[in-house]
Parts: structure tokens; sequence; C-alpha cells
DNA sequence: CTTGACCTTGGAGCATGGTCCGGAGTCCAG
DNA sequence: CTGGACTCCGGACCATGCTCCAAGGTCAAG
């Protein structure tokens, strides 16, 4: 029945990771020590192959592994702690607007640059440059 | 007349880095040499600090800095490289899409989470995992 | 004409996030 | 019952991106 358990090279390949990396992550807490075989050998279930993809694309989104910590710990809120889960939620999600903001207009300038190389338009204005700098993040 | 060059502190200050900051940047090719005072003081030109808020930016969205070098190579796009410029583009367009998939998800999810907090609603899932892990980036 | 705040340089040091190594145990196919 | 592939562990090492330091030059204010 419990034929989904991996072990660590099976679990890294499928997570996208080095098996290194998911030890690392166990050192560091981020990633639930799995059961243990008799042998002693790691057995992965599913989820943790999806935490870790998780990690990796919060990681590409500019968050750290402190703050994907901190972002995981939310999972499953607890009553009692609602008031905190919800001031640190709502907290990130003004920082995520802001990147998606940063992102969008970063876009909107590539997309600008590959119009005008068609065109081949003129060569005074930087849209990547101004996407960004146009609000100065204050 | 040119009374909007800095020094390299000011300059630091107004792009919200250290000094230190702006020599790496310089040495690593990131950020062209400015011009310097007969002393043999950096002064910086407002470009330079808009160039360095956009890389602090990329930086947040999850780009290196050899990245953002490549990114910002397509400033000013010379005739002749079209192609090349249009080809980086457009595949760093397609990176920039799936940046902002997997960031509206982490949003979406969080948004839940803290519905669900105020609502004390089933602990029986986790959006923040669902939210990347439905689409398994293939 | 000195004091203090700024600037210069090269190079060392540091935090994060892995990545590799070596010696030893496990396990399965031939 | 042996070879090769896997696993374990602790600890050393590495790349990126800063960050700090020492020794010395510049310069405006007092």
């Amino acid at each position: 029945m419990s034929q989904s358990l991996m072990r660590v090279r099976q679990a890294a390949d499928a997570a996208g990771v080095r098996v290194d990396t998911l030890r690392y992550y166990e050192r560091r807490g981020l990633l639930a020590p799995p059961r243990r075989s008799r042998a002693g050998y790691r057995e992965y279930a599913p989820e943790a192959i999806a935490l870790v993809r998780f990690v990796k694309r919060a990681q590409a989104l500019g968050f750290t592994l402190e703050e994907i910590e901190a972002l995981l710990a939310l999972r499953r809120p607890r009553r009692g702690r609602c008031a905190a889960v919800h001031a640190t939620a709502t907290k990130k999600l003004a920082e995520i607007d802001a990147k998606l903001r940063d992102l969008a207009a970063i876009r909107a300038a590539l997309l600008e640059l590959t119009a005008a190389c068609v065109a081949d338009a003129d060569p005074l204005r930087c849209p990547l440059l101004e996407a960004i700098t146009a609000e100065p993040a204050r």
C-alpha cells in the first residue's frame, strides 16, 4: 500500500534537486525528517516532493529559504494563532503585489524592446530602465 | 550645470545600497565606471542610480546579477543584432510569464489562507502547496 | 594648518545555499 | 557470495553577492 515512498535519489530526481539538497533542507529544518527504512534509509512521501518543488519555485521568485520557511509555517493555522497568521500573510501579500508589479513592468519593457527592435525604432530610450525607475519604490 | 552629479555616498543613499555595492557593481562590469573628479572621486549621473535601482528590484524577483547583466545588454539594440536580441528577449519573456503565474498562485493561496483563518475553516488542505504543486512545471 | 568627514585602492572576510568527499553499511542481480 | 549501485554521516569546500578593513589622499570648516 505505501508503495509511493521513495528513497533519496528517486525523491531528489522527482523534485528536480540533488540528493544533498534534500539532506540540507532536512538539516535546516525546512523539510521534516522523513521516516526511515529498517536499514536507516530515508523514505519520502509524495508530499515531501511537492514541498521541495514549492521551495525551488519560491526561491526563483526571490524568496530566501528563511522567508519560505515562514511562508510554510502559515500552513494549517491552528486556532489561536489566527491574528498572527493573518498579519504575516497580509504583509507578504503586499510584498508579492510589489513583485507582481515589477515583474509586469519588466515584461512590458521587454515586449516593447522586441517590438522596437523589429521596427528598428528610435534608440533614445530604454524601456527596461524606465519600467522600474518610474516609481522610486517609496 | 552638471549639478546633478553625485559622489559615491550620495549615490549609494539615493539608490538604497551601500557604497561598496556600487564599487562592486563597477568591478563586475554591471555599472559603467562613472567619470571622476580631478581628485579621482567618482561622480555619478542620475541614470546610474536608476540602473542600480533596477538591479536591486530585478534581484528581488529572483534574477542573478549575470541574468540582469544580460537583460541590460538588451538596451539600445544596435541594428544588426536584432535577431539575437529578439530571441533573448522572447526566452526571457517566457520565464517571466512563468514567474508571474507562480507568484499569482502564491498570492491566491495566501489570500485563501487568510480567509480560511478568519473563517476558522477546515484544516485539511494547504493552499500554499497546492498553489504551485498542481502544475509540475513540465 | 589641523581636524574630521569624505574619497581612493586591493584584498580579506562573511552569509546564504548548496555541493562534494570519504569511509562504511545495505541490497540485489548474476 | 561478490560486484556495483545505492545509502548513511559529518565535515570540508564552493559560488554568489556583498561587506569590511587598512593605509593613504582630498577638502571644507574653524
